[in-house]
DNA sequence: AATATATATTTAAGAATTTAAATATGTAAA
DNA sequence: TTTACATATTTAAATTCTTAAATATATATT
């Protein structure tokens, strides 16, 4: 991977926000509603940082009816936050 | 890890000139003069630079003469960063 | 068609960040 | 101890980012 693209994916991560709404998805696809309490920020922020998150190329989006659901798109951004959500630097395997 | 911490990281990591060093860094301990070419900034931004990504807690310096010395101190940056160089989403191995 | 609900966009104000110039500090050599 | 070299700090200007209010759009229901 490039580092155009790396700086893509931590630029995408690297505010409070859009960390929140990336772990709210690492459950699954979600819709808007479900994600904007899981940030505590209003409707209109979680909006545009969805719309960043797209632009960005890490999420996408599906409408079923009134709602729309996002979800990552980006296979890295997900193994990035799987390891770091059991990073312990103690009990390292071997090669890691 | 807990959010604050994963922040902490992809905010030291989510700008070119820290990335730049970040990625200077892999490859091993590493002088002010060898950074400063590696990131095609002025000396005063890189060393600007530097300390925050020392406040950040992601690498520490040791000085030897008038050289001072950087290198990663964070392992789950080191560990990131390995895995974003090699990752290709068609050829992960099962589990990834 | 009118209304309600869910989400998106535009905008404005403030906050935070980035860069580089100017300058300061620490170390070694002459 | 003066000078040169390596790095750090302060400062200022410009840019970028973030949030939320106001408003718009899309869909479903009545």
């Amino acid at each position: 991977m490039d580092a155009k693209e790396k700086l893509r994916i931590f630029k995408a991560l690297g505010n409070e926000t859009r960390l929140f709404i990336i772990e709210s998805l690492m459950a699954g696809e979600k819709c808007v509603c479900e994600i904007i309490p899981a940030t505590g920020r209003k409707q209109c922020t979680v909006s545009l940082q969805l719309s960043k998150l797209m632009n960005l190329g890490v999420i996408s989006s599906r409408r079923e009816g009134k709602r729309v659901y996002y979800k990552i798109s980006n296979p890295a951004v997900y193994k990035i936050l799987n390891e770091l959500n059991d990073f312990n630097p103690y009990t390292l395997k071997d090669g890691d």
